[in-house]
DNA sequence: CTAATAGTGTCTTTTAGACAGTATGCC
DNA sequence: GGCATACTGTCTAAAAGACACTATTAG
């Protein structure tokens, strides 16, 4: 049987960004700057441009560019939402992305774009607060078994920051001490040698990590 | 600024169809119709019916009926698979989903479907290879902290098919008595009164169980 | 009785969690 | 010395894994 071809849905990434900020997680949001929902904020995104995109993670990182100056970052898919009715105009598809970024590398005050609590982001247009919740809870059950919440974190930090993101990401309080020993058994991080860091507030000075291998996963629970 | 309109890609679904079959896990493969790659084998799919499909899913329950004449079965997004290059005709969407049948549901000598090893398909074309082996890995993520792999069973099993299936999706063996001592602990089964099933070879008759809640999700490994 | 699968009990090792205690260095 | 944070040690409880043991019933 040959298939007629159907009218084709329209294809878009969207992209929850998500950066630690005032002790919470905080989603970027862009005014849109068309109908439908002009000037609402909503996740930044765009059309998939078939002339130039070689693949979804192209379009991904084109557009981040574009529309946050940002490159070179992490992201990951998360899912897609493909239906007649998320887009008032047409049938659409939304392949949904969420990328991490570490505190205050988004702040460019001049610039266009919100930090909002990625809980409670406020109303969305489309489904744009369903993709949130979804990215949120994703990086909660992957994030006890990987080192995905580092990637919130510069590259080098100290331990009671890293424990400090964990918690965050987990939504509980963990323990330092059990912590701590996880983390040595698994063998994730990197001592900086020779270099420490002193906090304002911390008498003693700290010993400074950075991630042994850019992403691991593992069977444990952090 | 105002988005130009661009060329849309086409967006397809494609279906990894797990059943049991001879003791591993077998992925159903249909002959291909229509060029490209006309009458080798592929994954089930086709293209979404932006007039008559209200949603990825619906795109996925009406192929399966209408290619493999499957209704009502479990079944998941697995990731979209977006590139250039991916079909050699266009620029390409495929939103892949993973779908679970008891062993023998699909068994229709007349019909066209092909069972093959699921780690084995021989070689299938566009990334069809890539999208199956992304999906045994994510059914032996989710299965080992979920009831998942019991909808590779009919409604009604006994603890030792449970355990068997589980050791299929798995590719481990699993120690029978902490397997029931978990099983137990997690409330997860809800024993048939009364019932008991003989198999042949086996002496004893068995308990026969069917699960709880369709579907489970837990934190400790089964 | 034996064969064959169904199902239980128990011991050891590993991992998690709680929490008290020590270490360091600035004031 | 006091304080605040950095870091360690130790005890307990929960879970995982190994494996031997008992139970049931057809033949």
């Amino acid at each position: 049987m040959i298939e007629t071809e159907f009218r084709r849905p329209v294809v878009t990434v969207d992209i929850v960004m998500l950066t630690p900020c005032r002790g919470e997680l905080c989603v970027a949001l862009l005014p849109r700057p068309n109908e439908p929902f002009a000037d609402q904020p909503a996740l930044i995104g765009g059309y998939i441009h078939t002339d130039e995109d070689l693949s979804a993670e192209s379009a991904v990182r084109r557009i981040l560019k574009a529309k946050a100056g940002i490159g070179d970052i992490f992201f990951e898919q998360l899912q897609t939402f493909a239906s007649a009715t998320r887009d008032p105009r047409d049938w659409s598809v939304s392949i949904a992305y969420f990328a991490l970024l570490p505190e205050g590398w988004l702040e460019d005050p001049e610039g266009p774009l919100l930090l909002r609590p990625a809980t409670s982001p406020g109303q969305l247009p489309f489904d744009h607060n369903e993709i949130i919740a979804i990215a949120l809870e994703r990086l909660r059950n992957k994030g006890a078994y990987s080192t995905i919440p580092a990637r919130l974190l510069p590259e080098v930090f100290t331990m009671t920051e890293l424990l400090a993101i964990y918690q965050t990401v987990m939504g509980e309080r963990l323990d330092q001490s059990a912590f701590r020993r996880k983390v040595r058994e698994l063998d994730l991080l990197e001592e900086i040698e020779g270099e420490k860091r002193r906090t304002e507030s911390a008498r003693r000075p700290t010993t400074l990590y950075r991630l042994k291998r850019p992403m691991s996963v593992f069977d444990r629970r952090l």
